[in-house]
DNA sequence: CACTAAGCGGAAGAAGATCGTCCAGTTCGG
DNA sequence: CCGAACTGGACGATCTTCTTCCGCTTAGTG
């Protein structure tokens, strides 16, 4: 492979997952191609047509998603953990990114081993993080791993809040033990 | 009028706000005519074009957010009054309903001075409604109703939750008294 | 009942957006 | 310096939705 061509490579799937942080899955491949500074027939050499594109964005940024849950486990706290973990994903420029991975079309999650290897491991160690805040008492019981997620998905349609940040804060003090109120009906 | 032409004017007004509820403001005319069960001919031929349709829908259905929201006021305590109103609004087949409504564009907005009027006295009802939760002492002094109004909009996108009931509940909670936190930074 | 005008449906063409291909021209690297 | 690799973006295909138009149907009147 030719230098040029490799630089353009990873020009490409830098601006593939920008471009898809911000306007989501469906982003036109002419975007992606003009975000990269490359004409669209250099994008459609290097990846045959969408799926494939989506499948290597794919495999390249959950690494990102999970080696970041990585990291805040470290901190003792669980609930200050998820907390700050929470306000990663759903950072602006990023959300709809993480929202993209989790939404992957079936038929390129089952080509794509590696790909859903990494992201059970990703949902398993969210769970494990989650069990251990509600462990601490910091984070009601009646939450699941699937609640947290839905609630994250919320944010990654864009246009819905001026101000995500302050939003998903007042949303995560909703998950908080002290906040538990019953149901109705 | 003829009176079957009185007739299909209803259903279409029906299956628009249908339609709208589930696919959001930007349905297919085909779509709303169709539910209707008539023509596309016979669309076109009661509004002229989309923006005629959602102004129509509108004015028509403003009125239901803000009879509820009245009807709702009346109980005495005002926490529980929201709490059931933001359910209700939010609920599965008129959230987005209610979100194409507070999102109608500006130049239909400034066209129908009725539905103006009508949707910002909708907003400073909501409005009193928060500031009474408040001064109960139910609702965190912290939030605003323009942060209810961008919560409530997370939920008009669809395919976002599975529950959202529950997840709006769960919402909810955080913007108690009791589940403020400080904001980081 | 018969007649007419209002009303109807949906085919068809316009308009716009995105896809994916192709090739004439450019650049790398030996 | 040469040829193979690579590039950009124009272009035709396809899909979606909008809107018009017109031959047929039907309500309602005399």
């Amino acid at each position: 492979m030719r230098a040029d061509a490799k630089r353009n490579l990873s020009k490409i799937v830098e601006a593939a997952a920008e471009a898809i942080a911000e306007h989501g899955a469906a982003v036109p491949m002419s975007v992606v191609a003009a975000r990269a500074g490359v004409g669209v027939g250099t994008l459609y050499r290097r990846f045959p047509d969408r799926p494939a594109l989506l499948a290597a964005i794919g495999e390249y940024y959950i690494h990102h998603l999970h080696d970041a849950l990585t990291v805040s486990s470290r901190e003792p706290d669980a609930w200050q953990a998820l907390r700050w973990y929470v306000a990663w994903v759903a950072a602006p420029g990023r959300s709809a990114l993480a929202g993209a991975l989790v939404d992957v079309p079936v038929d390129i999650v089952t080509s794509h081993p590696e790909f859903a290897r990494r992201r059970t491991q990703w949902e398993e160690d969210l769970a494990t993080l989650v069990r251990r805040a509600q462990a601490e008492g910091d984070m009601r019981a009646d939450v699941t791993v699937d609640d947290l997620i839905a609630l994250l998905k919320l944010f990654t349609c864009s246009g819905a809040a001026d101000d995500p940040v302050r939003h998903l804060h007042l949303m995560l003090d909703g998950l908080q033990t002290a906040a538990a109120t019953p149901m109705p009906q």
